[in-house]
DNA sequence: CAGTATCCGATGCGATACTG
DNA sequence: CAGTATCGCATCGGATACTG
């Protein structure tokens, strides 16, 4: 358990929510968390499979992943360098609660959508 | 302004899951989401039980969730006026996969944050 | 009561170029 | 191969003031 003091930071988000929704909330996280869900993967072996992704923000993402103890990044020390990222337990036991989402999102991305342009038609009127 | 080309938008969303993202990944959507959970409320008795939040903000969030059919809003031809807003049945369909996320995140909150103190504290080395 | 209008700083993200 | 540096635009979100 933290120290007394140490909770004092720790614990200055006031709602546990943000936590999570900071890091899957953007654009990409959700897309490499999924994409690590198969296996272990390297750095362009995940950018060629996103593709979208500019190295910049698979790097960002990544970092980002990895300082919230998502992601874990292994250098090996060859040449050319070689660089694993996986999920974490935390990570992995992150998969379940976005499945969920995921599934969810699917189901009712037509609903949405279908709610967007009635909101749309609304306005025009 | 909305540009000239708006109305493609809706359609061009190539992955389902950034609807919801794009939606609940924001700083108050899901706080009004659980607010709305219980019953029907009104506008600044979100405002007040969400505290943090400015009008000008619950006002965007709840427009967003309104367009996204997330949530509805019935004005009464009163006079003080009165508006409610309830959630839908694709609202209320979502709260399961949201519970699953918000118990996630307050088993795993901790843990995050373990993560981010010792990420900077690797850093200072 | 239930909002909207305006301004402004912080952050997100892409494009491009460069590096060990 | 695996990144980082820099630039620039768009969006997010708070503060404040105004409105029907």
């Amino acid at each position: 358990m933290p120290s007394a003091s140490a909770s004092t930071i720790v614990f200055e988000q006031p709602c546990p929510i943000r936590d999570v929704l900071d890091r899957i909330g953007d654009q990409w996280s959700l897309l490499v968390l999924e994409a690590l869900a198969q296996r272990t993967k390297r750095f362009n072996e995940l950018h060629r499979e996103i593709g979208d992704v500019s190295r910049q923000m698979l790097s960002r993402t990544l970092k980002r992943l990895e300082e919230d103890g998502f992601v874990s990044r292994t250098v090996y020390a060859e040449v050319p360098p070689r660089v694993e990222y996986a999920l974490t337990d935390l990570g992995r036991s992150f998969l379940g609660p976005m499945q969920q989402l995921v599934e969810w999102a699917d189901a009712n991305h037509w609903a949405i959508c279908q709610a967007r342009l009635q909101a749309r038609a609304k306005q025009r009127n």
